[in-house]
DNA sequence: ACGCTTAGTCGAAACGCTTCGACAAGCGCG
DNA sequence: CGCGCTTGTCGAAGCGTTTCGACTAAGCGT
């Protein structure tokens, strides 16, 4: 390994001289530029990171924090894990991943403290999350995928949540779609305080609301198995539903077996929309999902940027930013038929009572 | 930010003597560590990750290399990246993820002279990867996940695609199946030399002709149509198949569709197993895939730790070893049906002729 | 012809740690 | 008793950069 001593000498320069051609802290003359580039390119010099870490305090390292439970990361966090690299690796800084319970954040306290870190970006932020805190005291220059209750004064990259929903309902209502159920994720999660689950329930009800349509909302168990009690449950409450919208991968395909058990047609009899699933995932059901494609690798990428920015000087100011999910329109989502006969499982056709709802113009009979 | 200079003068010792209480690379007495210690408490002293690993010539960071197509990462490279960040960060090293391209070879060369890795983890692995050489070259500790066609003087961890195969193989022949087909990944990919495409093809080829059965394979391109597209080329091929074995996880959801769509009962007219399929990917379906569940983060923790173990001196010889993928039995397998009608979307049911295998006899006329 | 700024270069002092050689004690032992 | 060992500690020399202050030589306005 060539050092920045054997270039300078090669070069008959000192060694200052080569770190400012390297770096351009100081203006150097174009010959000895490229005396120095010379000997450079001769001796396959490389900085070593190590030096120059510790001379310039500054590490080109940026750390991305994230939980890892068991069941490992799905789609959308692995997508922001890969947009994070990439744009790192273009802006040539390296990111380190680290797993960091949302528990541990004193072993947060002592990984800042080695200042091996530049930034970090945070993921699957809490709506209450000590990390944040942790990381802010040990004066780590910070953003967040995903955001805390209280946002004032913190960087962070989000998926827009309110407009994804209003969008998808959109689309659904644009279908002639009225009876539109909202599968959310477990009701312990909700209850553990899930961001996005709180942000998109909220969303829901509004957007129903603003249709004058009663905003019907179930919570599922992440798995298929949860996804078809989900869907029971919904058919018991709502016979008459004409169309789910679902966040929660996982239930989804366990609503869509449902439907097809239950010899429901998607999407002539009930539509299906996904929240926030990658479009590989989307491609994998029967029919394929219309969904909601979340901006996963754009996401990592701008948390990443938005975290140079703030290193390289220029600071600015915050960078709080939402992108909403784009509306992928696939097989599972079509316009409502005008006499259709969803959940037709069990009971005879035409049974159900009459269901209204806030405007209680056109709602078809329900089937069982 | 306190450093080892102020950790000495509280505890009124030399600085090496606080460098050998951390590092116990020489005897200290139980009083002076004592001391030492207790002022590290009160001055909540970090060592300083960048000037140890310069004074040190060890970064205690280790890479993971990976390609980064667009696609981005299945379940199973992601869980490798899990299973590789847990145990890098359990034996207190860090895991930076570099994108590197199987064709940046030169890239990969600079980066392994900045010495900022002490060693490298690297993923999809080619039959034959310039990227191996360059970093041999670079003399960079290195552990492989996949493997090279000349492993000769190479750590490396695999799937032990052979024994996967033959487990498949056994759980279907053992259910009754004779007419297996396998669907491969695409034609191209296999054309390129990737290696799990080759490997398990010859597996397959030898699994049957162990149980002197024809091993019919079909390539199919990664995703739901390819593998609709692979089935009707299977069920034109092999009208009385009563069994799909496939890689390839995009491709087995269009297979299962197409059953689906044909009328085709999964599993009671034909079996569907999986290879390397992450448990959440096999909920998806329904039914459930019966599938050869990936080690995908027991594969990264043991790349990490060989790795580590390397760079830990003891050295010892290369770290080569194969796991198999475990067999988990869900819904999409079930015992072979004497008379059953696969395909038979169109017919009547029962219309088939009984299935015997072996000799190839009587193969029953397709239904479609 | 005068100082003044600017471009270009150098030497040396950090940066915060590890590690080497030295040395003082204390020990067992022939 | 003097020898070689081991134990425990210290000071200083790196590790390979960046960065600061200083210096020289030009260039410029007056």
């Amino acid at each position: 390994m060539a050092t920045m001593h054997d270039v300078a000498r090669l070069a008959r320069v000192s060694v200052s001289t080569v770190s400012y051609v390297l770096t351009g802290t100081r203006p150097i003359s174009q010959a000895t530029r490229d005396k120095v580039l010379a000997a450079m390119a001769e001796l396959e010099y490389q900085p070593n990171a190590m030096a120059r870490g510790l001379a310039s305090r500054r590490s080109r390292i940026v750390g991305l924090l994230m939980p890892m439970d068991e069941r490992g990361l799905g789609a959308t966090e692995t997508a922001f894990v890969t947009g994070a690299a990439a744009a790192a690796s273009a802006a040539g800084y390296h990111l380190v991943l680290s797993p960091v319970g949302a528990a541990d954040s004193d072993d947060l306290r002592r990984l800042a403290s080695q200042r091996m870190f530049d930034g970090a970006v945070l993921m699957e932020v809490q709506v209450e999350d000590p990390r944040v805190t942790a990381l802010q005291e040990a004066g780590v220059p910070l953003v967040l995928i995903g955001r805390t209750g209280d946002t004032a004064g913190l960087s962070y990259v989000d998926i827009d949540f309110d407009q994804t929903v209003r969008d998808a309902v959109d689309h659904l209502v644009e279908l002639g779609h009225r009876r539109i159920v909202y599968v959310n994720h477990s009701a312990a999660t909700i209850e553990a305080g899930y961001g996005p689950a709180l942000r998109t329930r909220d969303s829901f009800v509004a957007a129903m609301q603003g249709y004058g349509l009663e905003p019907l909302m179930i919570p599922a168990g992440d798995s298929a198995a949860g996804g078809r009690a989900a869907l029971a449950e919904a058919l018991a409450q709502a016979p008459d539903l004409t169309a789910v919208l679902a966040m929660n991968e996982s239930a989804i395909f366990g609503i869509l077996g449902g439907l097809t058990t239950l010899g429901v047609a998607v999407p002539d009899d009930v539509s299906v929309v996904s929240m926030v699933t990658s479009a590989q995932v989307a491609e994998l059901a029967t029919p394929a999902l219309t969904a909601m494609a979340s901006p996963g690798s754009a996401l990592g990428r701008i948390a990443v940027e938005a975290l140079l920015r703030q290193l390289e000087g220029a600071g600015g100011d915050h960078h709080q930013q939402l992108l909403p999910c784009a509306l992928e329109i696939r097989g599972s989502s079509g316009a409502v038929r005008l006499s259709a006969t969803p959940g037709g499982g069990t009971g005879p056709p035409g049974t159900g009572p009459p269901v209204t709802s806030t405007e209680g113009a056109d709602h078809r009979a329900a089937t069982r």
